[in-house]
DNA sequence: GTTTTGTTTGTGAAAATTCACAAATGAAGC
DNA sequence: GCTTCATTTGTGAATTTTCACAAACAAAAC
């Protein structure tokens, strides 16, 4: 063990930059040391060749953006702060990427920044790996004293992010005040999403996004709460909130399906708003989508947005409040009961009718009958309930009466 | 005036069969005087010739039903609850009735009963009408003094169902025992219906109806509040409460409207139910339509049960917690700003489209459009708001909102 | 048993809806 | 001036809806 960590005992002080030297040396291969934003840090001095993707990012002093897209797409980055090993990639030519092997460098459960080696001298050997880990253990004093200043300013923003979303009734002034001693830009318009997994290393596994898109993010436990906006990329390319959230919602869900086989990760987000206070707004918005969907799984299926909730947005306090008063509606227990009698399906019939609008082709098809007999059956329930359905009014109350009478059997059942 | 009174000076006294002959002596015509329920209080025994009602109505001790019936239609008793003056009745052959003479018997405001005189003898003449006022006026204490115990009891009657429609949560084994020692049957099931009107002589005007149906009912200035039920007689042709009430009501308000011009008067009722606790609960639901009338005049114009108010049940509270938290439809706000800024009519459109259960056709002849420019209107309202009009929930939403919003615009201007 | 009743499915024709495509209009921007 | 764009209206064809009428069937009532 003390002879296997020897590779480095002799840089336990020195400068990063001649860390990075040293691996080089070791590897015979160019090394590159960033930060957890990507930003570089060190880089080796002796090699020669260097691929586009390297030289990219020492000019510009960090990692291209398409790069780091690619590789967060291939999911390297969820593999980086899942494991403690290197993570071999294979060459990229696309993003001008050769082959390449690369570790996390880690204090516990954090991740401060990443060790990158090129293939390009010599082929990996087994033994690399281990020259690595080694490299990544003496890299931490470093980072941690580089990123001591860093850490602690993002500390503050995330209280600080703490308190818009909980919404404290600090006026707006005080709000923009703090907002700008920590030089947070808030995009315009927002939403805040909550991204909820019973997954425990949902963290880590979204941290690598969130790191890269710059965003506010805080969590508590099962819940990843971010406030989203539009990056300035997407935004000049006429890419609306609504389609951006989407879509970054898709892609973590599809992500961490394809990773854990995990369908209950749940996104979801309040409405777009411009203004510090409204943080919470959105915020408490989100929660409701949540608790909405998990009331309604098959109702909101797809819905993730609070605009999209539609009637489910208020259906539960409505049903308290038509619960409270004794509320039922006669027409719908005249339809059960009659159904119960004569052993027929008019109810089911009648959502159905509803839930497709009163499209009557949809309806049979749904139902699995002739369309004739849907005719019929929906003039036996206009005769029966004493109803017109051609009403806009009657057919409101009756969708939200059936779906409000859903509620009570699910919670019965 | 002392002599114009004199013709019954010597019969102050008179039993009230004595004051019926006498009448009759007087006119030289059959008379007949009825309490306010059409009973058979007294004849006059000279006369020879008798039409077949005055016969059914001697034998049967009151009138019969369909004789009232047509007098209540061609508002016989309005008048005679409405005026002083005796009211001249042409002959009415299909039911029996001859030419023939009322007035009614009253104490101030109170209707105690009526005189009836037939012309068989000879013509009446203008005298005719003074005497029968004088004896109206000497017939008031007997009727009194007959009527005492009957009026107390209709008193406690309607104490108990000024109790009812209270609903002190008295337990329903006491309302019952009081039922019964009232004599009283509740028509099962039963609506509370509230009739409510400017007209201060509202409840003269439907007193001969209610009597006549034998209804509970009590009154508090500008409503009269009524608890009807099917007649055994309707029952028996198969009419439901519904049809029933329906008719009642268009009944008395096609008369109101035609005797006062009053276009301000509405009925309502709440829902039907069977046992006594019950009838709290219909008049809540009432009183509710009735408020929600006032509210949206327009939209529930043809509205008078309560199982016909449908969205407008709850609308208001809906309403109420939308503005608590500061909800508003974004898409509806959009809608707007769009046509505002477009001189564009896309709101209105989808209201009216929404209005008539996506009918487009009815839709583009309500708007006065080409059903192509409809067509393309809705494609433009799904493109700017992003919104499927194809989704129920959806739909459901934006009708409710709309209708919300109307809520605002109304109490705002 | 027969008859009645409620339900399902079929046929066919008129009306309504949906869709693609094109021409005309008028207002806004160049 | 011209062009562009959103809007309205027209045409025509495929599809869907609506409606009336009738046959088939099973369960309930006689």
């Amino acid at each position: 063990m003390a002879a296997q960590q020897g590779y480095f005992n002799q840089y336990q002080h020195a400068d990063i930059d001649e860390l990075a030297d040293a691996i080089g040396e070791l590897l015979n291969n160019p090394i590159t040391i960033e930060d957890v934003d990507h930003k570089l840090i060190a880089y080796s001095s002796h090699g020669e060749s260097t691929d586009q993707a390297r030289w990219s990012t020492i000019m510009g002093r960090r990692v291209p953006e398409r790069v780091l897209t690619r590789l967060w797409k291939d999911g390297v980055f969820q593999q980086l702060w899942t494991q403690d090993d290197p993570v071999h990639v294979p060459a990229k030519d696309e993003v001008g990427l050769g082959n390449r092997v690369a570790i996390a460098i880690r204090k516990g459960n954090d991740v401060l920044g990443y060790i990158w080696a090129q293939e390009v001298n010599r082929p990996f050997t087994p033994e690399d790996d281990e020259i690595l880990r080694q490299a990544a253990r003496v890299a931490v004093p470093r980072l941690l004293e580089r990123q001591g200043k860093r850490r602690a300013e993002e500390q503050r923003r995330k209280e600080f992010f703490w308190e818009l979303l909980l919404g404290n009734d600090t006026s707006e002034a005080v709000l923009k005040r703090k907002q700008k001693s920590l030089q947070l830009d808030l995009p315009s318009p927002f939403v805040i999403c909550i991204i909820e997994s019973p997954e425990p290393r949902l963290e880590q596994f979204l941290y690598p996004l969130l790191q890269r898109d710059k965003m506010l993010w805080v969590t508590d436990g099962t819940q990843v709460i971010i406030l989203v906006g539009v990056p300035p990329a997407a935004a000049s390319e006429g890419v609306t909130l609504r389609q951006y959230v989407e879509h970054f919602l898709g892609e973590t869900a599809g992500k961490l399906k394809e990773r854990f086989r995990e369908e209950q990760t749940i996104g979801v987000y309040g409405r777009a708003y411009h203004s510090l206070p409204d943080v919470a707004r959105s915020y408490r918005e989100a929660l409701q989508v949540l608790q909405v969907k998990h009331s309604f799984p098959a109702e909101t299926g797809n819905v993730r947005g609070y605009s999209e909730l539609g009637i489910y947005r208020f259906l539960p306090q409505l049903k308290r409040w038509a619960d409270a008063e004794g509320y039922e509606n006669e027409r719908l227990l005249l339809l059960k009961q009659y159904d119960e009698e004569n052993q027929t399906n008019l109810l089911q019939t009648l959502e159905t009718f509803l839930d497709t609008v009163g499209r009557v082709n949809l309806t049979a098809q749904k139902l699995h009958i002739h369309i004739n007999t849907l005719s019929y059956r929906l003039r036996r329930i206009e005769e029966i309930i004493e109803v017109d359905l051609d009403d806009a009014n009657m057919r409101t109350s009756l969708y939200l009466d059936l779906k409000m009478a859903k509620i009570g059997r699910e919670l019965g059942s």
